[in-house]
DNA sequence: AGATGTGAATGAGTTCACAGCT
DNA sequence: AGCTGTGAACTCATTCACATCT
């Protein structure tokens, strides 16, 4: 399935607000309804749902507990994913708690670095590892996204070891711009970059 | 001056570019060399760069430590931010630190939190407040940035605590879309909607 | 009657290709 | 001679507007 990543990250935008009507019971909603309310655009809400087939009902509207579910499966949220999280510096160690308190579809199982003041520290309800063990961790974990907590110069080479040891994504924290290979999707969390555009508008005025 | 995000963005991605190559004393390069080192667009390298006047000189390229320092400017990286961290839960501690430690323009100078069990508690080199003081705060010690890392649902009305207290940008670590005045841009830190994007892949293959 | 799904029109952003400067 | 700066061409994304279906 090809897909545009702005659609995607609007199909996320959409399953939020469905959620949001649904924990409302409203049980239909029409896409202009959902523009209104969210301050979408209801031509793009159903053209972007229109390529997952006919999921409204012609002069009905969506029906919101079955459209939210579609959502889920289509971005792969009907199902847990486990976390393995590379680097337990401040941030990653911060993470590691706060991503174990979330209650939505992704929960860390396990932790390594290669700080051995670190290893064996009890985080949550997991031990954290050396970062030889790696490969172990994650296969014994079945984990299958990688948490890039590691100082930038060492985010590329903690990226290809996540690769060798067996995940399906990775999510960085770094700031830096790793080179991904196609089989390993790579997302960036870019703290860094949302305060150089804030710092932008800072000297606007 | 009116520049779009996706320029914006490219030119931290320029920027950062450049401070590698004057780390490496390259006193010139070209928009192609540029681009062919950092896999970028040597066209859209150029015509991001002439918003600003004529940075380069034609026939030879432009000069590194001249327009990382131009870029610094328009950025508005060539001098510090302060920021103010509102909610000091694991991940507000974490980011504190984190941001603490960080050379960068941008540093923290001070936290609060409505958790009268945390206030008082220090953390670096300030001390938390409560959320009562934070325009208190903002004044003394001249913040610009408020960084928001509160639960969703607390996340719209400390905007608007930060934006009365006097803050010039946001920037929200909680995973909800906030309601935000012109006069005070909001940047999204959005670790939810990143994994959102992964999980699609993760189920792709 | 009323809202979806969708081709057609518009707009935004990128790449091309070359005139113009050093 | 060579690289920038930039209008023109093109590609990608959004919005419009309406035929289609319930």
């Amino acid at each position: 399935m090809d897909i545009s990543p702005l659609t995607l990250n609007r199909l996320g935008v959409y399953r939020r607000a469905l959620r949001e009507l649904e924990r409302a019971e409203v049980p239909r909603v029409s896409s202009q309804e959902l523009a209104d309310r969210f301050h979408l655009s209801a031509a793009q809400i159903r053209k972007d749902l229109a390529h997952f087939g006919e999921l409204g009902i012609r002069g009905v509207g969506y029906e919101v507990p079955k459209l939210t579910r579609r959502l889920s499966e289509i971005l792969g949220l009907d199902r847990k994913h486990r976390m393995v999280v590379v680097g337990m510096g401040n941030l990653g160690s911060a993470l590691a708690s706060y991503l174990g308190f979330n209650t939505g579809s992704f929960y860390v199982v396990g932790a390594v670095d290669n700080d051995p003041t670190k290893v064996g520290r009890k985080i949550g309800d997991f031990t954290v590892h050396s970062t030889e063990e790696l490969a172990q961790v994650v296969q014994e974990t079945g984990a299958e996204v990688g948490v890039l907590t590691v100082p930038a110069e060492a985010a590329q080479e903690n990226y290809d070891l996540l690769v060798q040891a067996g995940v399906k994504g990775v999510l960085n924290f770094a700031p830096v711009r790793i080179e991904a290979v196609p089989e390993v999707p790579l997302k960036q969390v870019d703290l860094r970059s949302q305060l150089e555009e804030l710092a932008f508008f800072l000297t606007q005025k």
